[in-house]
Formats: structure tokens, C-alpha cells, sequence
DNA sequence: GCAATAGTGTCTTTGAGACAGTATTGA
DNA sequence: TCAATACTGTCTCAAAGACACTATTGC
């Protein structure tokens, strides 16, 4: 049965800069809007995409040469006025990476990703700004009660790093001594046997206690 | 373009009884599945639908009848495994109402609801099964930070039986002086110049305040 | 020792839970 | 006056914020 309806998936990949939160986009190598700086995204394949994770799954490596450490489905997108072509859904998902995970994948993949900061964005195509902006919206909010910012970091990480991530994703400071003490009660962290040596106090490394689903807190970071 | 893809959208109707949240299901009236209750639902109609909300307000009121006052999108169920038709995607929402709206609109309408409750379901075709318990995980998980409960009651409503609401949706007791401390800290309700009289001490009445967004709040209830 | 960052201890404030109290109605 | 429900006051406890303190490194 053919309604006519044009259906994609989207995946806004997200990262974080000294600067704040950043959106990876490609450039069109397709009409409409040939060119032009979108997120990455492709229509669904029946024959070899079991569902739509999967198929979002298939499009970030494709394009992005990444297999990202957390992908989630976003908001459905849908309607008569966002694409030229009609009538289309776009399935949006976002993942989170780090950034220099994602570097090291420009050069390996030699890919070309233009990154912005998701609160500066030029007009992009379809709807494409409001999926990024329920995408930062979202990552902000479940960061209040979840592990999320850990996915932007590396695989190992300090507690000032993850602190730093928090504060930088929430736009707001937290105070170290409460920090601490929180994380150490949620305890989804488990220590490393190794430190990150710097200019001044070493200090000890942890990694997320390996699990399958997102570490969900009954109360705020 | 015919990617071969089915695309429907689905509604959980939700609506509390003394004995917890119930279901609205309908008894099929085509193949797949005929004559067997299920999720409202049926296909996008591009040429009348402005987007996949449109679609999803069009299905239960040429359903049920109904005007929800509170509709929302849950979540995307896509693959090949869950529609006999082949591959297809389902843009399920959730809906909330009254239990006495809905039972007066059932007479109104000459329609047949059949009401399950959402933890006693039998197995239902597509994986209406899956939506249901995402519909309810998700209403329960919202009922502790928002005013979301409000919306299973009529229009005027006292605080015990918001109380009782908000008991009855989250599966746990609650503290009346503490209950009572938060909605006025809230403040998301307005007093209406009206008691409830019963057999002994009337109660105040209350509706909520005047909103197009639901009330979320920055703690639990 | 000094500067800088890592990490801890403790006081205060706030809000949640427990629970007992008072208030108002119909019969 | 009594039963039942509406509504309020207060004590205790736990978590959050503020902030100062100690610890460990390179130089």
C-alpha cells in the first residue's frame, strides 16, 4: 500500500566543546538542499533494517563511520510542510560522543563534519533546527537525573572531568563537595587502577560500571 | 516514492477506576485481526492531516468520539516482525479522560469501548501489548513530577480526590499534610467558589489552572 | 615552600514524612 | 453528641548547598 508518505530516520549526534554542546552535520550530497549543512539521516530499508534503531544504527555509521555509546530515540517528526517532497516522518534519534573519538573518526572514516554549537545554529534544512533543539533539550533535562554526560566523555575520566561535563551541559556550576558525595551514593562509577598525572595532584580514574540501559537517579544530580 | 512501508498511528486512551488505570480497546472492524480488541488506530491520511498529532486527534474522535484534554506522542514501534502487512511503523500517543466523560460519550456516540485493565491484559495483536506498558510506565514515571493526574478527573475536583488520583496512578500512599504543602507550594491549582457537600464536612473545589502546557514541577509530588 | 588541583568535613537550610491535632458537616 | 471527613500544626530526619579545610603533586 502506498500512502505517499515519505519516512527517514535522523540522528542528531552530539558532542561537547570547551564551548559548549555541539551538533555534527553533514553536507547534502543529495537534492533537496544538495549542499547544504543537515543532520545525517536516510530513508528506511525494508530489507535490511529490523527496525528503526537499527536502521538510524546503519545511517550514523554510514555516514560518520561511528558506532556511537548511546543512541536513543528522540520525537517523531511528521507532517505536509517539512520536506519539498511532501508528506514525510522522520524518525529522529540523538547519540552522544566524544569529541575526540569523533576526531580520530574524521581521519580514520575521512569524513567531513562541520560541527556547530546547538545554540548557534544557521537555518538549516527541513526541521532540522527543532530536532536538534528538542535533542539539547532533552540531553539537558535527562542529565538532571541520569548518567548521561558520561557518554561524552572518554572511557575513563576524573571526577572534576565529569563535574565539568555536567556543569557544561546544565549551563549551570554544581559545588564539588555534593557532587562527590552524590555520585558516591548513586554509585554507578567504579574506580580505575590508574590516575591522570597532570601538573599538580594526580587524580584517580573511573569508568561507568558497564550495564546495558542508561544509570537513572531517583533524585538530582 | 513507495518505500513499501506501512505507517499508522495508534492511541492509548487511559482512564482510571476504583481498581487502577484502564485501557480503551475496540474490536477490530477489518483484517488484520478482525473482530479482536485493539489499540484505536488506522493509517495517516496525507490529503487531511497536517502532521502525525492531527492524525492522531482525527483517529480517536472518529473512534470514540472523544476530544481528550490531554494528548501527547509516546513513542515510534517500527519493524518487519510486528504487522502481518509487512514492515511498518506505528506513531503511538497516549491520551487521558475522565472515567464518567467517558462513559456518558460510550452512550453519546453509541459506541463500544471495551476497558482493560493495564496490568490484566490479554495478548493483543500488533504489539499493542508493548504500547500499552510504555503508555502507562510513562504516565506513572510523569504523575510524580507533573500535574498530569489532574487529567483523569472532571473538571472540578477536591484534594482528597486528587490525592486518591495521584495514590491510584503512582501505587504508593501518600501523606496528606505533605500532599496538601505541595500543590499550594506548586500553585497550579485555582479555587472555584464551590464545595463539594457530602455526608459530613463539604470539601473545597478546585480546577486547574488555566494552561496550554501540562504543569511540571521541580520536585516529586 | 608555593601554586594548583584533588579530595574531605561540617554547619546550615530546606523539604519530606510521620502523626497528632482542630474544624465542620449530617444525622 | 457522634461519626466521618476536611484541613492544619509541628516534630524529626535526610538530603542539598555553602564553604572551609586537608592532601598531594611539580617546580
Amino acid at each position: 500500500m502506498d500512502q505517499g508518505v515519505i519516512i527517514t530516520v535522523d540522528v542528531a549526534l552530539i558532542t561537547l566543546q570547551d564551548d559548549g554542546l555541539q551538533v555534527v552535520l553533514l553536507r547534502r550530497d543529495k537534492e533537496p538542499y544538495k549542499g547544504q549543512p543537515a543532520l545525517p539521516g536516510g530513508y528506511i530499508h525494508a530489507e535490511v533494517d529490523n527496525d528503526s534503531l537499527a536502521a538510524a544504527k546503519r545511517v550514523l555509521t554510514d555516514k560518520t563511520g561511528l558506532v556511537s555509546p548511546y543512541l536513543e530515540q528522540l520525537y517523531t517528526f511528521s507532517g505536509g510542510a517539512r520536506d519539498p517532497r511532501g508528506w514525510s516522518v522522520s524518525i529522529a534519534y540523538y547519540a552522544l560522543v566524544n569529541k575526540d573519538v569523533l576526531m580520530s573518526q574524521e581521519n580514520a572514516a575521512d569524513v567531513a563534519f562541520t560541527l556547530y554549537r546547538v545554540d548557534e545554529l544557521p537555518l538549516l534544512p527541513f526541521d532540522h533546527n527543532r530536532i536538534i533543539d528538542f535533542a539539547a533539550d532533552r540531553l539537558r533535562n535527562k542529565s538532571t537525573y541520569s548518567a548521561l554526560p558520561c557518554y561524552l566523555l572518554p572511557e575513563t575520566f576524573t571526577l572534576t572531568e565529569l563535574q565539568k561535563t555536567y556543569e557544561k551541559v546544565l549551563g549551570y556550576k554544581l559545588d564539588k563537595s555534593a557532587f562527590r558525595r552524590k555520585i558516591n551514593d548513586l554509585d554507578f562509577l567504579q574506580p580505575v587502577d590508574e590516575v591522570r598525572t597532570g601538573v599538580h595532584r594526580p587524580a584517580k580514574l573511573y569508568r561507568i560500571r558497564p550495564t546495558k540501559n542508561l544509570f537513572l537517579f531517583d533524585r538530582t544530580i
